[in-house]
DNA sequence: ATCGGTAAAATACAGTGTATCGACATGAGA
DNA sequence: TCTCATGTCGATACACTGTATTTTACCGAT
């Protein structure tokens, strides 16, 4: 039997791992936030079917896991920073950096407990900056401290870039003009504080906000690790 | 014909509205988390059609808002409270017991704007309560930097404790032992910070690490409000 | 009594995560 | 070289989702 009587073997499927998974995933959600991943589609991707992906994942919530630690690899400083102070704000910073690049993060971050090796390296080198300028459980506190700030700082940033977006405006015309029941709301006169808020307040950019935020509670930190001394 | 012979008039729907629906939703997520939330059987709970409830909602992102707003009206504090420091300090807390009473409310926290009418009490009432303790953008700075922190903070203290329930462990326990992966990682010696941190560090429960933080935050607050003298 | 408008219900659709099952290519043993 | 067990992949299936569209049935007005 020739070979133009055989045909060609089936095509074996291109081996998959989950670096490759995670990878699709990452830029389904990218393009199309989370919702936009789903088990098929990711599959799709990879020429394969959605069953395949049970060989590597167990459940949808563990891909979001392997994703989020894959942002964590970006995160991750590549050097190491001079004092605690700024190992801290470097965190802060990148973190955010991240979670605009990748908006959906800011749906996970803190949603569950990262222990995959990217977050953990992340929280090593962070806590080894600190080592030794106070009593570990200070340290501790210091360091949920600025991560509680954080994750909050860049989940309401995000929210408002969306709702900015879904509208259209700037923050600005948003806030004053456009959102009609919000401009009705402050109409009745029975919010005075919150329209002196909205109509004397400067608007700041928003990474302006994160970062004097972020220097207050650094501050904070920065007081309870060197009392002051009584 | 007599009464026996004519047939009862057809039950007429129960009249809805966005209160019941509320009400319904946000008792179904109380029951099984947010997930366990869908058109269908908030529909079903008022002995209605699915597309009944678009008459009042016409998405099921606003029914999460709706829920949302409800909760805030629990956060709302009954009395004004002495100080700005009070105030700040007990919307915190406020918002740290309705979540854990509406642990789904850890989930949406800070995803999306609250624009709805408790929410918006909420803030007058915090934002009235620093009125002439410093310029407007100071206020406001202080303002959304506490709330990112118990935005975070509260997000990661939910997540912990879905962690610890879904291994049935002590956190505790499942720092130290239970966790097969992290004694494994912590095993390796290539992450010695942590492990510092893990075995030595001392267990705080959560309302104290949250108080602590939260004091620390309002401390740097505080400073920014009153300058040191200089 | 009939008609029109409206509000509810039924149906429909495209999609979801995941369990189950059948087929089939591959490696081992004869 | 043939057979058989094995394990992997794809197809199929199920129960469910949010929501659009169509159908039904009532009410009030003519």
């Amino acid at each position: 039997m020739t070979v133009w009587d055989r045909p060609e073997p089936p095509a074996r499927p291109v081996p998959l791992d989950r670096e490759r998974i995670v990878a699709a995933a990452v830029a389904l959600a990218d393009e199309g936030g989370l919702e936009a991943v789903s088990l098929r589609k990711v599959a799709a991707r990879l020429n394969a079917g959605p069953m395949r992906l049970y060989g590597y994942i167990s459940t949808k919530e563990e891909l979001f896991d392997l994703m989020v630690d894959e942002v964590y690899a970006e995160i991750l400083p590549e050097e190491q920073p001079g004092d605690w102070r700024e190992a801290l704000r470097t965190l802060a910073h990148r973190t955010r950096q991240a979670a605009l690049r990748h908006e959906w993060l800011a749906d996970l971050l803190g949603g569950r407990p990262s222990l995959g090796p990217n977050s953990v390296a992340v929280t090593e080198a962070t806590l080894s900056a600190l080592d030794g300028i106070a009593d570990i459980d200070t340290v501790m506190r210091a360091v949920e401290t600025v991560s509680a700030y954080f994750t909050g700082a860049i989940r309401r940033e995000i929210a408002n870039l969306r709702a900015e977006r879904a509208t259209g405006l700037s923050k600005h015309d948003w806030q004053r003009a456009s959102g009609p029941h919000v401009t009705r709301m402050l109409a009745t006169g029975r919010f005075p504080a919150l329209a002196k808020a909205v109509y004397d307040g400067t608007d700041v950019d928003a990474e302006t906000s994160f970062a004097t935020g972020l220097d207050w509670v650094l501050d904070a930190v920065a007081a309870k690790l060197t009392p002051p001394s009584v």
